[in-house]
RNA sequence: GUGGCUGUAGCUCAGUCGGUUAGAGCACCAGGUUGUGGUCCUGGGGGUCGCGGGUUCGAAUCCCGUCAGCCACCCCA
């Protein structure tokens, strides 16, 4: 009959208690003030958007990670009855994968923005991945992208952004890794891999440092790369990580200098900028998704298998719409994972949260009172909770210990009479007698915050 | 998507060579008489042992499946 339900959120998904809550609005008040500081401008679009915007923009992987949202009723019904199996007869629509798809639709569709659109968005995303450490099936991404420029100074831009923000965070630590799509093609090609193994050959390039040499050519001889190829391949990515290599590509005009060109600039105006220390020149830097054309960018951290957050140029994207097309770059953070690194360091301020104040009543004082004196409180800026059940005094003080309100005020007939409440500091035992116009300018000149 | 580990009370876990009514700590509630908490004492509520099937006289315990979580890959934020 009534099967037990699962009172646990769905897989990969999370609730958030309060201690949670303050500090993923600390996080998020950063990033926007920071983003905001840059000119950035805030845009949020649905949750759902047609497949036919979502489907082939992030590659193969990333299509099969898409939600969809099933048909409903008669058109749901048509399609069973049709014998429909193929997941294109049964939606139309998707949740939200990115927030940088969504920007392009939006870009494509409003030709009247100014030349350059500035804009972040902060927004949950759902990919239908496997959950691991920092990964999840919904999460928060918040972005940066500027459209409308080719120039550098647009790299640059993003990349100060969403350094600014990690610093006044609190890390000092993370890299901003750059990389060009351009000069991985040039160095598959001159490695001669067939375009048809480019992909599969970038993809074992990313983990070198993880696998090493003898790793990356053990899987790509698995993958059917001759170990002539791989070897080629291992040479060039060692010669261009020496120091010059990339200053001699740029000047040469071989396959790959205008990509060196575009990373030295780009190095030399964000050089001015916040991600000046920050800026390091990776040639494994692959990244997956798709729609990447020219820089790439990813924050790594010591303590972290993933990143922080990527990026990158993606010129081709906006035009996929059918119309004009027009270049963008942009940056995404990932807000879990630097709650993640933040909570294992220890990195947050003291966040406080709940009634600074519980108002204790006592048997003699009627609700209406009580609702009276705690109205006044809250006049004067307090947040102030009434203990809402008739109780002890003792038990009522015991729950100003539970919710960590830093005072109680007590309120008995006689307090009433006088216009006052007695007020006390549960840190110090303290108790004083104060007109209750008083208790505002006492609480906060004590108050600390709790935890 | 691949491999491994785990799943007992709200939380952290004990209990498993199969054997009566499944335990602890913390948390919660109530008491230790009048309007004073954080310590202490006493008592109490709360669990279809993730779910489904199988083996067995008997399963939290063994087997299979499934779901969920964690870790390492893959990928990403």
């Amino acid at each position: 009959m009534s099967q037990p339900i699962s009172t646990k959120p769905p897989s990969g998904m999370r609730d958030f208690l309060a201690a949670d809550v303050v500090r993923r609005r600390h996080v998020l008040a950063v990033v926007q003030r920071v983003y905001e500081s840059f000119g950035f401008v805030p845009l949020e679009t649905p949750t759902i958007e047609n497949l036919g915007t979502l489907l082939g923009k992030y590659g193969p992987e990333g299509d099969q990670l898409l939600f969809r949202v099933l048909h409903r009723r008669e058109k749901l019904q048509r399609a069973l009855a049709a014998g429909a199996v193929g997941e294109l007869d049964l939606a139309d629509e998707g949740l939200r994968y990115d927030l940088t798809v969504p920007l392009a639709r939006v870009v494509a569709n409003h030709r009247d923005l100014p030349a350059f659109f500035k804009r972040y968005a902060i927004q949950p995303v759902w990919r239908a991945d496997r959950p691991a450490k920092g990964r999840f099936r919904e999460f928060y991404q918040c972005d940066v992208d500027i459209t409308g420029t080719r120039s550098v100074v647009a790299d640059a831009e993003v990349c100060g952004a969403v350094a600014q923000v990690l610093r006044e965070l609190g890390f000092s630590d993370f890299r901003l890794l750059c990389n060009h799509r351009a000069l991985l093609r040039a160095l598959v090609a001159e490695a001669g891999i067939p375009p048809a193994h480019e992909a599969l050959a970038l993809v074992v390039l990313d983990k070198l440092d993880k696998v090493g040499v003898d790793g990356v050519q053990r899987e790509l001889a698995d993958k059917g790369v001759p170990a002539a190829q791989s070897g080629a391949l291992l040479r060039l990515l060692a010669e261009a990580r020496e120091a010059g290599a990339l200053a001699r590509r740029a000047a040469g005009d071989g396959a790959g200098a205008e990509g060196a060109r575009e990373l030295l600039a780009l190095f030399a105006a964000a050089g001015g900028g916040p991600a000046a220390a920050h800026l390091t020149f990776d040639p494994t830097l692959a990244r997956g998704l798709g729609y990447y054309t020219g820089p790439i960018f990813e924050i790594a951290c010591s303590d972290l298998a993933g990143s922080l957050g990527g990026g990158g140029r993606y010129d081709g994207l906006i035009g996929m719409f059918g119309k004009q097309p027009i270049p963008a770059v942009g940056f995404s953070l990932g807000l879990e994972r630097i709650l993640l690194v933040m909570e294992e360091r220890g990195m947050f301020p003291p966040l406080g949260i709940g009634p600074q104040v519980l108002l204790c009543r006592l048997p003699d004082v009627t609700a209406a009172a009580a609702i009276g004196v705690a109205t006044a409180l809250r006049a004067q800026g307090l947040r102030v909770e009434i203990y809402a059940d008739e109780a002890k005094l003792g038990t009522q003080l015991q729950y100003a210990n539970k919710v960590a309100a830093p005072f109680a005020a007590i309120l008995g007939g006689d307090e009433v009479a006088a216009g006052t409440v007695a007020l006390k500091d549960l840190h110090t035992g303290e108790q004083v007698v104060l007109r209750v116009a008083e208790v505002g300018a006492r609480v906060s000149r004590a108050h600390l915050p709790p935890r």
